[in-house]
DNA sequence: TCCTCCTTGTGATAATTCTAACATATATTG
DNA sequence: CAATATATGTTAGAATTATCACAAGGAGGA
């Protein structure tokens, strides 16, 4: 499906790079070297050339990158240019503050609608949206075209929710509870696991292992 | 600082395995194969042996691993056999996400204070704990032993925090503000963008890559 | 004891990803 | 307009990481 397969590390670094290229935006600076791109992503200027280079020549030599220009481009590249539709399954402490989030609207992620099975949550009003009873989320999918289900639901109850939306529309899924789950061939699942994090920490402060964070 | 490099893949992986472990000890189970584990976890049976065996041979052949002998075994690389102590420093949406969480205590990090700086937020009890004041973060550190520091608060001030508790002893920060931050040498820091995990799923999905989440 | 079945541990190989170096293009200065 | 300085784009090579294939270890049955 792609000429050259491109790391998905690049992809991971080009949404890291955007960011970094909208505070240069709106701090008035309107040419960027790769340098510069990288002390600021943390990364290494032939890495971010290199990222670059999969895509085309964005660049001016001996100038540096267009802040707007190359901005565009990458938001092209990752697909944000469209309006990405989403809804947020389990509204306990983490999906409320997703919910509440607001850096997400901003790339282009809209929560359209948040769902809970439990009658104490159901009703509740977050930011502009009421969370929704859990049974009505099938109908509301019908009605709804969402792309996106993000579920902050306890591990055991991911898969029963993954198969009702079967067939639903759903294009990718967001699982941040820790557990493998499966669906229909072509949905996207990515899982974020934020133990991991730690844990990786925990290995590293143990090992004296000093990652060069340059 | 170690024979072989382990590549930081196998140990997130490692973290992963171990929390499907916990699962299969719970449910009474105490052997299991690599390709279960593979299974489990959503990797590949040849992955999960090559995982372990950086570390040594942990299984019997022709039976498989014994399921809290591993456990404990992956448990001690990574280095949770002892302790964590850590600290929030931003309690807003996140922040009160993470603080409200008992799956990190369950494995060893157990988070000693909140602070924030919204006198609207001191004080509020938030489960076992109360949020403090940002100022007297620094005497915190200084009476209390405190290897981590989560940030949960907006990216321009995290660097102004990093530079506070400089030398207060902390070890390892887990940023999950959308910035690049300086420590100094020898703090292990790690970044948490979710924001990366939406963007890589959109261009995935902008541009048909079908994952093989096996 | 010998034979069969099963699953690990591992060395070889393949694939992927990163790093480095430099030729090329552009701007600027005198 | 030539000379110089700067930063990109790209190619080649290094390093890392994943996959494969199979020999070897262990269990159990005849
Ligand atoms: N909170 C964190 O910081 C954190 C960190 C890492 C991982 N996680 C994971 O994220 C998930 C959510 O965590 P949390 O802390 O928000 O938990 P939580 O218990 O606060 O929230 C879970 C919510 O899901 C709802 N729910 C349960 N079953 C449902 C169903 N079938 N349909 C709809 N809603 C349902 C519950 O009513 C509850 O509101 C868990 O899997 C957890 O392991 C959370
Ligand atoms: N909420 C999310 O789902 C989410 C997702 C991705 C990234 N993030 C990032 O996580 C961070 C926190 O997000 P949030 O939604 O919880 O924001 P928030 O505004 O709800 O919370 C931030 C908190 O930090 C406190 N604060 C500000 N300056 C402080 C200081 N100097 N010392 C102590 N406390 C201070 C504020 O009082 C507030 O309570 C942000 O950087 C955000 O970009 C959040």
């Amino acid at each position: 499906m792609k000429k050259v397969k491109i790391p998905e590390a690049t992809i991971a670094r080009l949404s890291v790079y955007s960011r970094f290229l909208n505070r240069m935006e709106k701090n008035g600076v309107d040419t960027v070297s790769s340098g510069e791109i990288a002390k600021g992503t943390a990364s290494n200027s032939a890495q971010v050339r290199k990222d670059f280079a999969y895509f085309g020549g964005f660049g001016k030599r001996g100038v540096g990158y267009d802040v707007i220009d190359l901005n565009r481009n990458i938001k092209e590249i990752l697909g944000l240019n469209k309006e990405w539709r989403a809804i947020i399954v389990g509204m306990g402490n983490l999906g409320k503050a997703l919910a509440y989030y607001h850096g997400f609207s901003t790339r282009g992620f809209k929560i359209m609608g948040l769902f809970d099975n439990d009658p104490q949550k159901i009703g509740e009003k977050i930011d502009t949206l009421t969370v929704q009873d859990d049974q009505v989320m099938e109908k509301f999918l019908d009605n709804n075209e969402i792309d996106i289900m993000i579920l902050t639901l306890p591990a055991e109850y991911t898969q029963a929710v993954v198969d009702r939306v079967e067939g639903k529309g759903i294009k990718g899924i967001l699982n941040f509870a820790p557990t493998v789950i499966h669906a229909s061939e072509g949905t996207q699942i990515r899982n974020v696991d934020l133990a991991v994090h730690l844990e990786v920490m925990s290995y590293n402060l143990t090992h004296s292992i000093n990652k060069e964070q340059e």
